[in-house]
DNA sequence: ATGAAAGCGCTAACAA
DNA sequence: TTGTTAGCGCTTTCAT
């Protein structure tokens, strides 16, 4: 039967002789109800007709849609794609549609996003990405999605919590210190630290936790340069060091793999050639870390797994356990040779 | 005032004491109508309780939701993460929302993905990736797609076209010439190629562009090797070709630059300087490929420019009218230095 | 210009 | 177990 423009549930009803309510349950509706040969001809008919359910008739009749609405700073960062990647996977087990949206990393358009996301009524929002240092919007933010959890919604952040939300947290300091103190036995001593804009906590936590992890080792920061949180802000940082000499430095920190993979490229542009003249780390252990040369010592975090496990929690009956931190494992590379 | 859980519409109209028909109008409904009295204390009141419009509503009351349903191969792979950003920019300024699915590269998973987004009721629906060449599928994806033509929806192909529906072309086999003849006039002659799976068109026009463009110069392919179309398949790849010595070799073309990448990685460890000791080339221009050493020869891509096309395209009055393929641009790294 | 009311497709009481 | 029916929140004729 050529399926016209949209078949609805009543076509359906109508051509297996059932009624709506009938035709309902065998094919959304809760299990087990319906009389074996009703839910044959249900299943038949529909089959014939190629019916496929209206998702927002569901969800008005149900009051919420089975989406989950995911935000992300960067679609294109990897970090972001892995976390979504992750995400998708277990939402399609669940039956969840996805729906993505960017932020730019802005609280502003954070809450913009939150707002427009909120429109679908979907089951959870889950907000990957780092917090912002600046709290302005935060009440605002916290209020909308309070709202969006009276209603029945889940919300779950990715990172670090402080909103009072469930949240996938991510061991940020505490890896980055366990990373200062391996570098620091290496036999490095002074680095000069990349880092991201001040506002994002992210990034503050990393070069906080490093930079005691590193002090215990007995090392010393000497500089810290600033850039925006990708693969270009990295570039000019490295840029920066370059012209500055790095005279004074073993080694060089960045928050993220990204930035210290454009760092890398602008050093080596430079005439210098991380890993030997100076030693070079990151942070999230990206699948570039491996390929650039030399392979990027960094701090492994599991990214499509919380990604994931934001969708669990999300799933979860009840909000309010979030689980223990994410741990990073800390991977020394060949761009931090030992030392002599 | 305290945003009750959720606040409707008729919230509205009663708050300012109009009808639900006029606040419709001013909040949503077309322009231009309403004395402005009016306008002013719809708009006053909407602010006031925070109206935020249900788009499974509206989407019901409209027949379709503003919404574009995006189909990727594999979200966490760089090519298609730069056409979901360009995608979602372009959503975002037409005030859409995007819903993202991954078809994992597979037939059966893309019709599966398909059907679900239908019931989204969207737009419209955008497939990047490439088509494939096991055509079995086809023909039920025709019908699933020209169905939600008829309901009104638009459907969006990026790579190949083949079923007759609109489509941003990847100028594939023609930018891959480009580059076999200008690493032919390099003095590279004979060529082991990294392909991805035989059912990807994608991979293989890219693969029969540069044979063809490679032997207008003179080389020749002396191998191809497959494997996934991904960075992992590219490193296996790579090993592979690493273990048979390379003897006969002097350049390695990777239909995808994420392939090229892990080969390059895979080369390098077992001892074969990429750009040294053989040529290496890849296709799609990812972030990474400046990043790598040496820097990777490539075709690049516009592809963030290619989702926002998809998108306009999409959006555009009529179907039909496809754009003229996108053209890539060769860009000679240090990866194929030329050959003395 | 504004309002009343009829759906859009589906679910979930409530009846039978 | 099955069917009837009242909404879900919004848009859109059609009157007024």
């Amino acid at each position: 039967m050529e399926p016209s423009s949209s078949v609805t549930l009543h076509d359906v009803a109508a051509e297996a002789g059932v009624s709506l309510a009938t035709a309902s349950r065998v094919l959304n509706g809760s299990v087990r109800k319906v009389a074996e040969s009703y839910r044959e001809r249900v299943m038949a008919a529909a089959q014939r007709l190629g019916y496929a359910p209206n998702l927002s008739a569901q969800a008005m009749a149900k009051g919420r849609a089975n989406i989950v609405g995911l935000l992300v700073g960067d679609i294109a960062d990897p970090y972001f794609s892995a976390i979504t990647a992750g995400a998708m996977a277990a939402a399609e087990e669940a039956g969840l549609v996805v729906t993505v949206a960017v932020t730019g990393r802005d609280a502003d358009r954070e809450l913009t996003t939150v707002r427009a996301l909120k429109g679908q009524r979907p089951r959870a929002i889950l907000l990957a990405g780092s917090r912002f240092a600046d709290a302005t919007r935060d009440d605002e933010l916290s209020a909308e999605l309070e709202n969006f959890r009276a209603g029945g919604g889940r919300v779950v952040f990715v990172s670090q919590s402080g909103l009072g939300f469930d949240t996938v947290r991510i061991g940020n300091e505490e890896a980055a210190t366990a990373l200062g103190e391996r570098l620091a036995e290496l036999g490095y001593r002074r680095v000069a630290i990349i880092a991201g804009p001040h506002r994002l906590i992210t990034s503050t936590d990393r070069a906080r936790g490093f930079t005691r992890g590193f002090g215990r080792g007995g090392g010393d920061v000497v500089t810290t340069v600033r850039g925006d949180f990708t693969r270009d802000g990295g570039f000019a940082a490295g840029e920066k060091l370059a012209a500055s000499g790095l005279s004074d430095v073993d080694l060089i920190f960045a928050t993220s793999d990204i930035m210290a993979v454009g760092a890398m490229s602008a050093l080596r542009r430079a005439g210098i050639i991380p890993g030997e003249h100076v030693g070079v780390a990151g942070f999230d252990d990206i699948s570039t870390a491996r390929d650039v040369t030399p392979p990027l010592t960094t701090v492994a975090i599991p990214l499509e797994e919380i990604g994931r496990s934001a969708v669990t929690q999300a799933l979860l009956d009840e909000p309010g356990d979030s689980p223990a931190p994410v741990t990073g494992t800390v991977l020394i590379r060949e761009s931090t040779p030992a030392r002599t």
